[in-house]
DNA sequence: ATAAAAAACTAATAATTGTTAGTTTTGCCC
DNA sequence: GGGCAAAACTAACAATTATTAGTTTTTTAT
């Protein structure tokens, strides 16, 4: 019928794993079919394989396009010379940031990665392995320069990646507190906590 | 072939939906055929439906499940007359061990809701909602007392559950660290933070 | 305007899905 | 050990799946 629209510096296979990305976060990888994703571009199923190699190849691209997203950030940061303190704190707010502005990737990339075949499931994971490790030599560091206290720094790793993790379920309250508030106050919980 | 295998107490559809809730957990609800479940329970697909009515009713039965225990657990915390911090860690901890012991219906209930289907998907979004509330309210009562610093409850409840739900990752890393380590470094590090 | 390339289309594929109907086997009670 | 209910089985279903082959239309470049 009609062709998929194109911006410029946009490929169609891009505009096609942008749709895939906002479909796979709202109703799963496995609950999408080709007709469906095709019907939103308004386009027939076949005409995808035109732009794209199959179905996972998409799930890839999302997947693998966040974490490198992340993996150049850590190494970014890891180079740099800053306190430990404002490393970290840099981090979250990268997270929080990238959450925000790239939700239906980042969303699919945290939910629907088990999906992926090998080999790349297998890479997905040991980025993601990789990334974690950085994170806790970061807090390791920070205790032994005695910037932080000393807790076990995988607890606070996970603590941390979850809590900006759960940014995901924002959308709800958008309408109510800025994303500045947003930042502000969970680095600051996540620094410093909540009791008086 | 064989028959399904029951325990003293625990009916046939139990064992069924425990197994449901492993695989659901590991492939996704959409991943696991029936014929998949049947096979790992060492019996054909059409005896399932002697004891389930369908394979959506075994998603019904995981995420309600799992909804009842923590609003059975927040009205027992609202009715108490702790101080509002004890009440909070009580929270926090409740849900780390609920996670720990309960890990594949939790998870599944965390993140295969969305394949339910009305009336209980509402129900079910409804029962969540209204356990943040309850979470929100204590938090208010906590600045009001002056117990907690004076943030925006919304992201400090935000941060809390999602941390608490980061658990899903700990498997990986039970080996190295003890119940009681994770359970007392999170609670430390949401209720006072990490920097010295 | 026309030829070539890109991208849409229709039709069809084999595999898999949840579930039903009907039948046979199993386990228990007297 | 005969009868009855519970629960297994086999066979089959209609629907849906990702993908292919082959063809026609559209866009682009000259």
């Amino acid at each position: 019928m009609a062709k998929i629209l194109t911006q410029k510096n946009i490929t169609k296979k891009e505009v096609i794993i942008q749709k895939a990305a906002l479909l796979f976060k709202t109703k799963s990888y496995r609950s999408v079919s080709m007709r469906e994703l095709a019907d939103a571009l308004g386009v027939e199923a076949p005409s995808l394989y035109n732009h794209i190699l199959s179905k996972s190849e998409l799930l890839q691209e999302i997947c693998f396009k966040v974490g490198n997203k992340f993996t150049v950030q850590i190494e970014m940061i890891e180079s740099s010379t800053a306190p430990t303190v404002s490393k970290i704190e840099t981090i979250i707010r990268f997270h929080i940031k990238t959450m925000l502005e790239n939700f239906d990737e980042v969303f699919v990339a945290n939910h629907e990665w088990k999906h992926l075949q090998e080999p790349y499931l297998g890479d997905f994971l040991s980025i993601r392995r990789n990334y974690e490790k950085s994170l806790v030599s970061l807090i390791e560091t920070g205790i032994q320069k005695n910037e932080i206290k000393k807790i076990n720094p995988y607890v606070a790793v996970l603590t941390i990646l979850s809590a900006v993790r759960g940014l995901e379920f924002w959308q709800r309250n958008k309408k109510n507190i800025s994303q500045q508030v947003l930042e502000d106050d969970m680095v600051n919980h996540l620094l410093n906590g909540i009791v008086n």
